[in-house]
This record gives structure tokens, sequence and C-alpha cells, in this order.
DNA sequence: CGAGGTTTTGAGAAATGTCAACTAGTGTGG
DNA sequence: CCACACTAGTTGACATTTCTCAAAACCTCG
């Protein structure tokens, strides 16, 4: 069977990229060994602290980058100021606009995150000789825009208190790209900031539907950023 | 040359596809005449009535199509009745979520429209053969991912005036497909309840910002749909 | 011309934003 | 290891924006 041989046959695939959750559920699945040890000659892993620059919007790219760990945040700015953060990345996502000259967006690192940078020339390549691989980096265009569709639903049409659960349980279902099942505790990636850009609210209002939340039974908060959720259903019908 | 080639033999291409929008900027550009031809057998050109349901959020898809005049309005509804249009499709747009089962919006006829019905196994199959033409659809997903992002800062950042703005510079500028230059005078393609769930507002605040725009000298209104933009940079600088 | 639906306008209510003060974490240097 | 300083987060009072409900005006179409 071609899993089985795949697995026995696991020198071939450079050691890096063996344990790698992109390998696994991200883009780097749809390449065969050769083509996998060819990328993995210009790749380059690199660690960003929270709050890095990862890509500035309308920048040119020189890099895409599988997300190993940690979340990014995408974000536009308006003339003035006003800042949206309109999507967040997590492991394998791919970061990074592909067939376009510059970015549309501004991505930073939201909390710690881990990076495998790949020159653009590199997965360009690639992506020409692939079909597989532009098939899988189409499918995360598709989701995304899914995703983007439906955060346009929670922007537009619901309550500030909405929101807010909206995210929390969009955090615990994401938090965890291993697990399947969201997770009952985690640490917030975001400051109340950044939740304020992505929620189209101040950084009051969040505050407040927070504490709201937590006086009210449906989450649990210890310091600033560590969250218990002792009921998700709970927590799924606050969000509208 | 090629294309000098391609008019002379234009008896190859269906006579129906011949002056198409959706062969000179829509996905059938991918195709050469063989599959042009392939594909036109299958292909049924219907028109529907301003209001027609094309497509129902998580209903089977049984076809595709191509817009090729008038303007298609996707949403999404909250189980309480609350609704967001979530994207607006024009000529030469592809209708219809590639590779999935189901569709996640529901999509209506915002105007009269246009289409032309391609059966779901007619383009998954030209899809498994032409890459140009996955790569075209490609395109057209990353696109619709750049303006759904681009309208969240809007609905998550703006102020009703400015979001009633931004809809009518919208308008303007995509209103005519073979056109590049943004429209000084249109229809407007949707109702002031529309452009509400599109902008997350309500009916009222939509009038009242129309209203505004139009004492200021901004825009012209005749009739409640006729629209004139004397000077599009005016209106550019009430987008925010 | 009239009926029905759509749009506009007004007045008051509710939600969210703003500004300011205060509190609680977090990290650093003695 | 503690104290201090700094940043992030919370809370309150008030301002502003947008929504809600109601009525009137306006189109569109038969």
């Amino acid at each position: 069977m071609q899993t089985v041989r795949k697995d026995i046959h696991n020198s071939d695939i450079p050691v890096l990229c063996q344990s790698c959750e992109a390998r696994h559920q991200g883009i780097c699945g749809a390449l065969n060994p050769e083509q996998l040890l060819a990328l993995a000659k210009s790749t380059r892993r690199v660690r960003k602290d929270a709050g890095e620059e990862l890509l500035a919007d309308a920048m040119p790219i020189s890099s895409y980058a599988n997300v190993l760990r940690g979340v990014v945040k995408l974000s536009k700015v308006l003339e003035d100021g006003r800042q949206q953060v309109v999507g967040l990345q997590f492991a394998p996502d791919l970061l990074g606009r592909p067939f376009a000259a510059e970015s549309r967006v501004s991505a930073e690192a939201a909390s710690e995150v881990d990076l495998c940078l790949i020159p653009k020339p590199a997965l360009e390549t690639l992506l020409t000789q692939s079909a597989a691989l532009e098939h899988l980096v189409m499918l995360q265009a598709l989701r995304e825009l899914d995703e983007a569709r439906d955060w346009m639903v929670t922007l537009g049409r619901k309550s500030a208190a909405e929101k807010v659960a909206s995210f929390l349980y969009l955090i615990a279902t994401h938090i965890d790209p291993t697990e399947v099942e969201p997770e009952t505790r985690f640490e917030l990636p975001l400051t109340r900031a950044d939740i304020g850009d992505f929620l189209g609210l101040t950084i009051e209002t969040v505050s407040r539907q927070i504490s709201r939340l937590k006086a009210d039974g449906v989450i649990e908060i210890l310091g600033n950023r560590h969250v218990t959720v002792p009921d998700l259903a709970r927590l799924r019908l606050r969000c509208g």
C-alpha cells in the first residue's frame, strides 16, 4: 500500500519536514519526496516574537511561509489609522498572496510563531510543475474566502456581545491545529486591542463583554489571557 | 501570431460564445476551441428576473453559471433572520463554489441577469483537464478574497456615511464589465434593503445617508434608482 | 388614476464609542 | 527575590451614532 511504502521510505523525506504539520495537513502534502527534497534546500525555519511584522501592506513579497506554530494576524489600515483585522492564520496555513507582486494586507505575529520561509521563486516554480500543489493552494484560498464571508456576517449583523462570543468560539475551534475537537482551555493569542480590531469594536466594549461573559459563568479567565470554557454549547448559543 | 490565427478561425468557436463576455475576460478564455465546443454542448443560457433565487445556502449544487449580464447578490442568513450580503458578482464572474458539494451562501438575482449555466460535472471534468482553467478559477477566488477583505474594513471600521459612499463607489466601478473607467451615471442594482444588508445598516440609515449625499451635491438621484455622480473624486473622499 | 410596495423623514430608545480614572498583571534591576 | 515602573485591562459617566417605530411621500405598474 502507498501509505505504508511512504512510511517505510521515510528517509527520502527531509529531516525537518518529517514531523512537520505542513506536510500532513498543509500544502507540502501535495509534494512527492523529490519535490519536497528540492524545496527543503531553499526553505528556512524562523521564529518570530509576538508583534513582529511579517509582511507589510503594498510591500513587495520575497517569501511565502508556512505557519508551523502560533497565530498570524492579517490586517488592513485606513489612511487615518483605523485598523481592521481581516483574518487570522493558524498552522498549517500558507502565508502570502499567491500570484501577486505585492501583498494587499499586512501580517503580524499575534503570538510567538514558527514559520517555514519559502522563497517566492521556489514556490512559484513548484506551482507551475505540480497541479496538485496549485489545487491545494486554491482550496486554501477558497477556505479563506468562506471564512472571510462568515466573518462579514459577524461584523455586519451581530451585536457586540455576539461578536465577542463568536471570537472566543473561533479561537477555541482553531487554536490547536492537531486537534479536531474545540479546546476548552486556551491562551488568547490576541490583545484586547487586536480583538477590537478584529471585531470592529473598541477595546472598552470588548472588555465589558468579556466581563459580562465571565459574570454569567460562560467563561472563566485567569490572568488576562488564560481562558476556560466549561460548556462550549453555552458559548455557541451566545454567538447569535 | 496566435491571436490573429484565433480570430481568423472564429468559425471554430460556438456561435453563442463568439461575443460572450466570459470568453474574453471570464473563465472560458482559458479554453481552446475544441474544449469550448464540447462545453457549449451542455451549457444553457437563461434569463432570471430580479429577486429570483439562483442558489440556496446548504443546498446541493447542480450547476455553475457564468454571469453574463446583471448583478448577483450573495448572502448569508442567521437563524433569527438577520441577513448579510457577503458579495456581489458582476459579469463575467463564475457563480458557484468550486469543489464543494453544497453552497455556503445563497445567491439571488439582484437585477435582471443573464446566466450561462454549466452543469457541475461538465465544469469539473474540464477543471481536471485544463490547468489553465483551474488557474483562472483560482485567480477569481483570490480576487474575491481580496474583495471580501476590503469589505470587512468597510463593515468593521467605517461610519454609516462612509459605508454608503463606499457602496456607491463600488457600484460605479463595477457595474459595467466592458468599461475600465468608473461610471458617472448608473442604475442601482439593489434596493435600499439590500444595500442595508450589504453594509450592515438599517434601511432607514441607508436612506438618510443617501439623502445627505444628495443634499451635499455629491450625487444626484432621479427616481429611486438612477444615480449620477458628477465628481467621482468627491465621492471617493467620502469613503474614509 | 389608484393600489401596493418602496423610500423618506421624524422622534425617541438603545447600543456603542469616548474620555478619564483606576486596577491588575508583567517584566526589570537592585 | 522583591519593589518599582510600565503596559494592558477594567470600570464608570457621558456623548454620539445608529436603531426602532411610526407616519407621510413617492414611485411603479396595472
